[in-house]
DNA sequence: TTGACATCAGAACGTTCGTTCTTTAGGATG
DNA sequence: CATCCTAAAGAACGAACGTTCTGATGTCAA
């Protein structure tokens, strides 16, 4: 990934009022537009300015030669710094990403649903009692994958498994037993993401 | 806040294919483009599939007269249904919420930042390694707060505790050590947050 | 079986858009 | 003090775009 900044500090303002307008928008207007945004008046140097910031990195065209913003262009660093949660390790540096939340989680907006997570039967799995759950709604599912199940017209976040050729729901936690459906096991969707909020 | 839906199934699916395709492009494109997306030919329905979805609220216009989304267009459903990670329970249904997932975890942008989290030491409390800390900046921490903490110069995620009056970071996991800071305990930032994404 | 309505298709048209080209103004360089 | 470069302005043009109208289906109820 090419760390790209504007060429020069003209072009970083613009890259700026940009960035303001698309928050307000959430689209990038026309050449036209642009003029008014950049507070200026030809056409041709807006042009100009946004194939430089084409160049790096912060806008790019979509086949229909739309412009629209990158994944730079959202610029929430994704901190330089990694942190371990084990040993204490020096700083490593020098690679800087960035990062959308909902684009790292959401794949499909139209088959993702959110369900809040009730209870502590997946705790094992690092889910907990309140955390919310990214779900992407389909009904097939492989082993190992933490799903959202319908047992007998209830829902339940459990991992599917299998047990002598039938499958299983198993918990991620012993104080609660595995579940064993006896007719049919619905899969409602599969867990692809989790969030958790902490309150202060 | 106003429970509007596409009018009718057909529009909701031409929502769901909008939404999708914003995801992907960040932006809406000309009519033309629609058609595509839409999967028909003829430019006035789309406009007025447009016409009807900025009615219920899901897209508006530019004062140039640009389609852009509204809020409620990136508004996941927070499901209707508790997933039950404990026993299961019925369903109850009949509430509907939306929920933006970057609202939710970050109040100050410019004071949030993300880190990936590397090792298992904070594994009793469900944070794992690759899940992705969301980290407001300050340098004031409660005891009981998750912190990201420098200590000799290196950054570290762990509890803040308190042991005969001295400032203490306690890993969430046996396997590791507390670890009790000689010089200063310097706090980068406490944990607001947690994203975590699974792969398929 | 007829009429109303919803869902699209297609054409027509004036406007706007993106692109390219030429020109201008000012600062820096030599 | 000529000339080079950067930063724009402005005009010209065909293609694309949004809008509006008219038609063509299909469906359902009276």
């Amino acid at each position: 990934m090419a760390e790209s900044n504007p060429a020069n500090t003209r072009d970083a303002e613009y890259l700026a009022k940009l960035q303001d307008y698309y928050a307000n928008w959430k689209s990038i207007p026309s050449y036209a537009a642009l003029c008014e945004v950049f507070g200026i008046a030809s056409k041709s140097w807006v042009k100009a300015i946004l194939d430089r910031l084409e160049k790096v990195g912060f806008v790019e065209r979509t086949p229909d030669g739309m412009w629209i913003p990158t994944r730079q262009f959202f610029a929430r660093p994704l901190s330089d710094v990694s942190v371990p949660a084990g040993m204490p390790v020096m700083v490593n540096d020098t690679h800087t990403d960035y990062f959308v939340i909902d684009d790292m989680l959401i794949d499909a907006p139209s088959k993702t649903t959110l369900i809040p997570v009730k209870g502590d039967s997946m705790l094992g799995a690092g889910i907990h009692d309140g955390d919310v759950a990214v779900i992407e709604k389909r009904n097939l599912a492989n082993v190992g994958d933490i799903v959202v199940a319908i047992v007998d017209g209830e829902f339940t976040l459990k991992t599917l498994d299998k047990e002598r050729g039938k499958f299983i729901l198993r918990p991620e936690n012993q104080a609660y037993p595995v579940i064993r459906p006896e007719g049919t096991l619905e899969i409602f969707g599969v867990l692809i993401g989790l969030v958790r909020k902490y309150k202060h």
